[in-house]
DNA sequence: GCACAACTGGAAAGACCTATCCACTTTGGT
DNA sequence: ACCAAAGTGGATAGGTCTTTCCAGTTGTGC
């Protein structure tokens, strides 16, 4: 299991990884709906050998990002570590949310999810439930309000997604602003205002396979 | 000036309304991104009709989004007229976000600038004027934080266009969670823990024309 | 240094979009 | 009722994208 299969020639090898560098760039730069026609050209291959290699654009996005998707796992198990459990709740978000701002591909990437992409579905999985620990360890020792869901970390991740779209080189910190403000009211301060119901956790899973068209 | 040039003959004027409909239609639904095939389609008129009519797609978006953008300044001058300050300002960003949440369309709109459609333009900025009035009011009463910036508003509804984008049908109230944790953070409290820097209005600016674009 | 499987890029098919053109139809004033 | 002007939709040109196919090229093991 987790063979690699046939090890690929030596030349094949080579524009698989040019591939992947110009998918990278690209995605980092534009988000992930950019075209694989594109890619192909920027990374200076034929349309086919783009396709045989990653017959799905899903394949490819899965490749391009298993390694931030590990460094998103790091990112949880870092902050489960440190011992201030609001240390690690604010860190994890801010951490989070600096992957989104320094890659737009990546910010699409953590608002959608693909059930056909098993190996990325898993450590997203995995991933919730790291985040959901380290939100209610926050909780139970009082730094954290109570009526905080963890559906308000993806709320806040589509809402980073949508400023990280929109500032993209012109306003790059803008992001700061809004994990400031949030990271505020997610604090269980003195007087916490009622807030409007959160979303079920079955709707928000629906709005991330919408997203993912 | 201002004048209708020819009135439109009785069949083009009905054509008119109904292009007008179905890209109302079609942009609350999907955003400013449909395509005009669609919107030809959608509406059953041939698609030569819908570029004589608006020949540009930001001449169409004009003219489906004026009224709505008469009720985007009516909400300031609500706002405004409210004697306490804090209420004209929260109720201000509620009413707003949810007039991106009722219409995707609109909540791209509200996070563009074509600096070429004038008349929109023109109203953007009376709303911009209306909204630092109500800002300054707020924070001159004390109610709103000193280190608020009215960039802050726009990076809200950034931040709320994603949301609403993402969470689409699956989740239609999940906007009011942001939206509340937001005013929470931006009313003057005791602990105001400190900000990242406001990017500058021309960064904003900025991000607003590349969003167009 | 040869042979063959692996690999290549370009071409092509099928969809879709914008934008323009033009032969035909409808409207409205007389 | 007539007929010019105003308006119509389909056809078309030219662009992009996805996906497949295939004749030619290039590594690699022997």
């Amino acid at each position: 299991m987790g063979a690699e299969d046939a090890p690929l020639r030596r030349d094949a090898e080579r524009n698989r990884e040019r591939i992947l560098a110009a998918a990278r760039e690209a995605y980092a730069e534009a988000g992930l709906d950019v075209s694989m026609a594109e890619i192909a050209r920027h990374a200076g291959v034929g349309i086919a050998t783009l396709f045989r290699r990653f017959p799905t654009r899903e394949d490819l996005i899965n490749a391009v990002f298993a390694d931030r998707m590990d460094a998103y796992l790091t990112a949880a198990d870092t902050a489960l570590a440190d011992p201030d459990p609001w240390n690690g709740f604010s860190g994890y978000i801010e951490a989070i949310c600096g992957m989104q701002a320094a890659d737009r591909g990546f910010a699409d990437l953590l608002t959608m999810t693909f059930p056909s992409a098993k190996a990325l579905e898993k450590q997203h999985a995995r991933a919730f439930d790291a985040m959901t620990q380290l939100v209610d360890r926050a909780k139970a020792a009082g730094c954290l309000r109570p009526d905080f869901s963890h559906q308000d970390v993806a709320i806040l991740l589509m809402a980073n997604a949508g400023v990280v779209a929109a500032t993209g080189h012109a306003a790059p910190d803008a992001w700061r602003r809004l994990v400031a403000y949030m990271l505020q009211a997610f604090a269980a301060g003195e007087p916490n205002p009622d807030l409007p119901p959160a979303p079920t956790p079955a709707a928000m899973y629906r709005a991330m396979v919408d997203l993912g068209r």
